[in-house]
DNA sequence: TTGCGAATGATAATCGTTCTCATTTGCAAT
DNA sequence: ATTGCAAATGAGAACGATTATCATTCGCAA
């Protein structure tokens, strides 16, 4: 997917890192990743990336539009590779799962809103959290199996 | 307006340092201040409070419902008094000027959210960024008098 | 192939926040 | 008012996430 000619097209020279980097966020299942999470896994992969080559390559990413930072709750910044699609997040407050939404209605009152307030909207943050009563989530009552 | 009765019923002993972090909270005119600011306007106030003791106030302010604390871009978490009205934030990324709003549909778009990916809300966290456009505001383009 | 500026990696530094621990304080019972 | 003790405080150490430093290495154009 992605080549070479995208960093150069975002202004990046196309180094081993950052391609491994990217390469990395296509290919990975869980889609919100934090820098170290990646820096894990591409150790676990073989590459010996630095920590601090991995938060730099992400910030450039970003500032090229690449990729997105989020700042959920628990202090750690998480990335996603940009698919072009705007979206928010609802997140499980007990197992850390990210869904993805998009709300028309909701982005159109944001733009309303902000322009009621004199304000020109640049950019917006909506996360929801919630429990997910998934059934493997830590915060679903344990009905545990008679052992008796 | 608060009263040591107000610390006490949140379970909380009424310390002098706790009485006058509330105190500035509901006197001071910005509303959203790091703890940092308030440290800081503690001492300007000739109060001297240990850094560490304005954090533990806050963060037991926080979990008695009193104080509310939001990470905004930055870095560092804001900290408002606690008026019973919920709201969300529209804040200036030039100045960072916040503002409040609530808005109905919104509120109830995202419990609907919630519920259809099986979630159960719990908490949101719904930040706008844009230009104020203020007069003041270093983002507004500079209309600068004519030196001539 | 060469040369140079940009990128890398190891690690130190920074920043916001929390922890530690000796000292002080609030407050209930005297 | 005094006392006793658990809880609160303050100074500074510790912490975790992220960024800066700087000598070495690499990508890429000539």
């Amino acid at each position: 997917m992605h080549q070479p000619k995208h960093l150069q097209n975002a202004g990046l020279k196309s180094t081993l890192p950052r391609l491994k980097v990217l390469e990395l966020l296509e290919n990975v299942e869980d889609r919100h990743l934090t820098a170290e999470a990646i820096y894990r896994k591409l150790l676990e992969a073989g590459e010996v990336i630095g920590l601090a080559t991995v938060y730099r390559a992400l910030t450039q990413f970003e500032a090229a539009g690449l990729v997105t930072r989020h700042h959920f709750e628990g202090g750690q910044a998480v990335f996603e590779l940009e698919r072009g699609l705007h979206h928010d997040h609802i997140v499980c407050v007990h197992c850390g799962r990210v869904e993805e939404f998009y709300d028309k209605v909701i982005e159109k009152r944001q733009q309303s809103i902000a322009e009621k307030h004199g304000y020109t909207l640049r950019d917006h943050n909506m996360t929801l959290y919630g429990e997910c009563n998934g059934p493997d989530c830590p915060g679903q009552k344990k009905k545990g199996p008679a052992t008796g």
